[in-house]
DNA sequence: TCACGTTGCGTAATGTCATAACGTCACCCC
DNA sequence: GGGGTGACGTTATGACATTACGCAACGTGA
């Protein structure tokens, strides 16, 4: 699959450019997540790390919690679950960190899309610093 | 408060026209959530429960089961915590289950919008069954 | 009226997700 | 070459949630 490889290029350059290392560890989590294709456990991710040195939690967390700093994973919260983001991080389009998930429950594809829109019935004078929003249903080919 | 006991007996009456069965334990369960006036955690209300009989996680997470799937609680999901439906259950109005969460990370407070509006972007055809909505910022309170 | 299914809850154990606290090593930089 | 910093290993623990089993209360229909 050669999309999965451009990601992770594209991510090195992301890296690159703003001063962020992306280590091998990084590098690997964000490969696994890249070709899982959608939501990944971090237990899961780390069981996939075990054969090549006995990973413990903390590693596989600090890792995505630095992919997901730099915009390049999200945290899909009610599923307790992690996934690769599916940004073109080589254009003019850095990821903001709030994006607005589409998860197929059947299949379990990630649809992203980013929120370009301010919710336009917030609470008088709220000020929204980051957003959740993860909608659960079924995709198009698994919904015929 | 006297909103507290109305939103409970709104409650009450919601149950009980819909032949769902609001027990002690839900009562009990539903009255902390309206009380704390914002997210709690489970093991939480668990402790708030003990003191009148040791309850156990199951207890209070039937309670939660019971509560989100009426419509009279909401789970609070990049919180792992809860929260009471702050729609009036005693109009036409009952909660769909998908409410649009602004969460104050200072206060604590939630304000709680019920969605009208389905995402104008969604992929093709793709299904929604349910929606997960958080925003987290400061209130009007809190920002000034 | 009694056998039977259903519902709600108690209880013990376990499973799943995430972090704290500490040490070491490599690197950079003056 | 001392000192700060960042990344990761390691051990332990904390925080969140569920499984599995049992029992009591209740309703229903034979």
């Amino acid at each position: 699959m050669s999309t999965a490889i451009h990601m992770l290029d594209a991510a090195e350059r992301f890296c690159t450019e703003r001063g962020l290392s992306l280590t091998p560890m990084r590098r690997r989590v964000l490969e696994l997540l890249v070709e899982a294709g959608g939501p990944v456990k971090a237990y899961d991710l780390l069981s996939a790390l075990k054969p090549g040195g006995a990973a413990q939690p903390p590693t596989v967390y600090r890792a995505l919690d630095f992919l997901t700093r730099a915009g390049l994973a999200h945290k899909v919260e009610a599923l307790n679950a992690y996934t690769a983001c599916l940004n073109g991080h080589d254009e003019d389009d850095p990821c903001t960190g709030s994006a607005e998930l589409f998860i197929c429950e059947s299949c379990g594809n990630v649809d992203e899309r980013h929120m370009h829109r301010a919710p336009t019935d917030a609470p008088e004078g709220f000020v929204i610093t980051r957003s959740v929003v993860e909608h659960y249903g079924q995709c198009v080919r698994c919904a015929n």
